[in-house]
DNA sequence: CAATTGACTCTACAACCGTTGAGCGAAGCT
DNA sequence: AGCTTCGCTCAACGGTTGTAGAGTCAATTG
């Protein structure tokens, strides 16, 4: 909360509330849903500066969305454990963005597809299963309705699930899906957090 | 493919192309995403007429993708057999304009709500677990999430399950996930469709 | 202190949107 | 045949959108 003393931290600093406004404004209303006045509104600017800093809608949006994710090549257990963790609170503004606008905004359903794609192959290839890919693209693609379902549509029977019925109930049937020999990570530690 | 004679059933005809032109490209452009001159030009109309006949794009849109959908209280089985039957082939156009739009607009977003809502106290009632109702939300998400999944992210591992493989993976997983007191309907006839 | 840079606002524009009302021409009625 | 009805097109309006360019004023520099 420290006021930024030099120019360029100033404007990073707006660039910043920018970003961060363009994310919850994208998270909430999607990316054609969402006008740069709107975006320009709720950090406090005026909407011409938004294109003067971010180039276009689009350019924003596309950083906003992280539409470009390195694809992480790490171990399998932690993927799953990440999305499970952070299913459990909120998510993250820029994958509500990502979400948000993965069934209308072409560019979000492309880089989504990528992703979940690359997390496919990453789940079979621990297993050497002839199904294995499919098993996997099974559990992947049940974590994404999840999340609709609970992040997005906010189905009743979601609304508050406790952590001991996470344990009794979907890490099993995660763990049914992937196959016995696939062993997902252990409880969630819910005071460690990812950062971005 | 019989040309209508009469006045009035020439306008009832255009109507119906109005109707199924809206359904196309809402399904894959959005309700934000499709606009009346599109669906005019498909329909080879004049935009003002889908105007005249349907009052307003929202009303359009809240008839292509059925958003009053009658609360059938069919048994479970039926659903659940429904909704796998028809993942295997095209997606019905209203159902796509549902999907489509579920994440950015309002009035999709409670139409889907309430629709797998009801689905999930259906699937729940049939057992008397304490979690049954968890289980159900659980089933009712993924199959959402693998229909985003297959028939709209196009996820490289869903392009072509073929029925066996159904059978042998998708069923037993389902199965597991209600509980192994509820069954679930015998191998899908792929010569019997629903009709809307 | 004077000059300059640059972060930000103001104004405006061209494109596109959903929607309206008038008009046309053919089908229906008497 | 003459009059009426009506399915449909045409032209246009008001509003909103993303974005560009000029201007403003305070911080920086010499």
């Amino acid at each position: 909360m420290d006021e930024p003393t030099t120019r360029a931290a100033k404007r990073a600093a707006t660039a910043q509330r920018i970003l961060e406004a363009a994310q919850v404004e994208f998270g909430e209303r999607g990316l054609e849903g969402t006008t740069v006045r709107a975006i320009a509104q709720r950090a406090g600017v005026d909407p011409s500066l938004v294109i003067q800093h971010y180039g276009s809608k689009n350019d924003l949006f596309a950083l906003a969305a992280r539409l470009d994710r390195e694809s992480t090549d790490d171990d399998v257990a932690a993927h799953l454990f990440e999305v499970l963790d952070v299913r459990l609170g909120e998510l993250p503004p820029e994958t509500r963005a990502l979400v948000r606008s993965m069934l209308t905004a072409p560019e979000a359903t492309r880089a989504m597809k990528n992703f979940l794609d690359e997390r496919v192959v990453n789940l079979a290839r621990s297993s050497d299963d002839g199904d294995a890919e499919l098993r996997a693209a099974l559990t992947v693609s049940s974590i994404l309705g999840l999340t609709i379902a609970r992040h997005f549509l906010e189905l009743d029977a979601l609304a508050d699930i406790s952590e001991p019925q996470i344990e009794t109930v979907l890490r099993p049937w995660l763990t049914a899906a992937l196959g016995d020999d696939t062993a997902l990570p252990p409880a969630p530690d819910p005071r460690t957090r990812a950062e971005p």
